[in-house]
DNA sequence: TCTGTTATTGTAAAATGTTCCATTAAAGTA
DNA sequence: TACTTTAATGGAACATTTTACAATAACAGA
């Protein structure tokens, strides 16, 4: 797993070669994520950063648009449910898609090269070319079928 | 592919089944999707059916309400994109997933059944009890690669 | 460190999506 | 058909997400 420095680095190379500016709401979104390992709105990181950090300003506003830059740059990525929104989670890992229980929201993530290899064959196929994909298996928990 | 009659008859059967009523909002939006072999947001729908049909009072609320009715009654089915929202479909054909391309949009669908194969082992080896799945391959279209 | 340029910010407004509620319409019964 | 019950509707209120804009902070160069 890469340093919380080495992170930074990388992030401030990026946006130096984009003529992007590193600011302090950008720093504290990206150090939110790498110390906490979940998924979560917008909403629940804006609300946490300003808990802990009533010295610094930040709006809700500069919070989504920080998200979509560090997902454009392949920093974080998102999932989507059916009602809960959109939720973030640092793109380190390994890349893994994700199984979703409807009735508790539990996410748990999975990885298999099966299904990563086949979807390159897929696009290739198709004469594609694949930047990205997704997949999510919805459904019900242990737990919750009981 | 099933007749019209016969999509509505069963669609009358699920709503009767339920409590629910069988309304001419209700049966446009069916309508509209069964004769249109692509992929909607709602306002698409809202739009073309105050255009096609002045005679008959349409809100949108009504068709957010209905499309998920739809959905939930496995009649339809939705993804959502980075940016344009979600888009609908009538869901009758055999299942299967999406390539879409980033830059003009274009929805190709696809299906795969090793994917699907390897999908139930997964779910199965988390105890998962799969509903739903969905896959995404997002990248660049034949002709957009130019 | 000071200064000039420009990207980023927070706030407010706009746009999109969801929920509430009083009115209307569907559907069953006589 | 007339009557009764109850779900569905449109419009407005509300919530969430995106955008516009003037003020500010980052950063490069002197
Ligand atoms: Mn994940
Ligand atoms: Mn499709
Ligand atoms: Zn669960
Ligand atoms: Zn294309």
């Amino acid at each position: 797993m890469i340093s919380y420095e080495k992170l930074l680095e990388q992030f401030k190379t990026l946006l130096r070669n984009n003529q992007l500016k590193f600011t302090k709401q950008r720093e504290l979104i990206l150090k939110f994520l790498y110390e906490n390992d979940a998924h979560f709105t917008p909403e629940d990181i804006y609300m946490k950063l300003k808990q802990h950090h009533p010295n610094i300003k930040i709006g809700i506003a500069t919070v989504y648009r920080t998200l979509s830059l560090l997902e454009e740059s392949n920093i974080v990525s998102s999932i989507s449910f059916g009602s809960a929104g959109k939720k973030y989670e640092l793109g380190l890992k390994k890349h893994h898609d994700h199984l979703i229980c409807t009735a508790c929201g539990k996410i748990i993530e999975f990885f298999d090269e099966t299904i990563e290899e086949r979807q390159k064959q897929i696009a290739k196929q198709f004469n594609f070319h694949m930047t990205d994909h997704t997949m999510k298996i919805v459904g019900l928990c242990e737990k919750c079928q009981a």
